[in-house]
DNA sequence: AAACACCTTCCAGTACAGTGGAAGGTCAAG
DNA sequence: CTTGACCTTCCACTGTACTGGAAGGTGTTT
């Protein structure tokens, strides 16, 4: 099959297949004779176990060291079990910061309630967000980009 | 004082106050004859609050936003409740994803403990992360990188 | 006079996972 | 024979918040 076919299949782009093969993520497939690539069944397979990865929270590199050792004709399973705990105690931890982050948000929005704009001085630039009222570098890395 | 001294106050580098310069966080402050920085008492206000913005989330664009409503002379504490109310309601988002995340972590978890390795199909790659044990696009965006 | 710490600008690179677009080749249908 | 959908490679760019390093100037101390 070709490529849009398999990007269509598996809820990709072409674009992301291509980036994936340069990545060393998939193997690079049979071309045609005009050049195309031409993917087999097995194809479908890896973009499954890379969008299974990323749903549990694998990055691409870790995803690659998996897919290196099924290559090496070894399980991953060890390998993969490690790096779910790992992505289990960082989830916790993560949990943890944004329960934190929100608490101190919410103190800070009933601030905002009984505080008075009028009387905010423009030296410390905003009486609700500022060092005293913040616990700056207490949560770190939790910004809000999407 | 000179831009070694602010950085060192405010904790952070002259690299990043240099940096916030260009990105007009901070206002170019005077310059000595010999054209160093020469920064006032207000500047240390200026970077803590930019600091406190990024305790809470806030992006740098969005702290911008705030600087330039006081810049105008106008109190940012309208602006500045609206961006905690987004950011109180996006961290809840992430902690559900997160916990949501987590149940199927240790779902995996326990399932990697009763899988035997050595029946693991080389095709489908792994059997405990895969598209039939995974939910895959269920919680989005959530990477593990630091 | 030299060492050393500090300052200046400018350009490029980091991580991450793609995305956009140009310039051109291929294939089936009308 | 041309249209349109698809494919190819390649290079650059996105967003975020910095960070590294080069090449050179300044200021104080020894």
């Amino acid at each position: 099959m070709r490529i849009g076919e398999l990007a269509t299949i598996t809820g990709t782009t072409t674009k992301t297949l291509r980036f994936y093969e340069d990545a060393g993520l998939i193997a690079p497939p049979q071309r045609t004779d005009s050049g195309y690539r031409d993917y087999d069944e097995n194809a479908v397979h890896g973009i499954g176990f890379i969008k299974a990865g990323q749903a549990v929270g694998l990055t691409l590199a870790q995803i690659r060291q998996l897919l290196a050792l099924r290559h090496d004709g070894r399980p991953p399973c060890a390998a993969a079990t490690q790096l779910l705990d790992a992505r289990l105690a960082d989830a916790t931890r993560k949990i943890e910061q944004l329960e934190s982050l929100r608490h101190d948000l919410q103190q800070l929005r009933s601030l905002a309630d009984t505080l008075d704009p009028t009387t905010c001085d423009p030296d410390s630039i905003c009486h609700i967000i500022n060092p005293e009222t913040c616990r700056c570098g207490q949560h770190a890395g939790i910004t809000s980009y999407p």
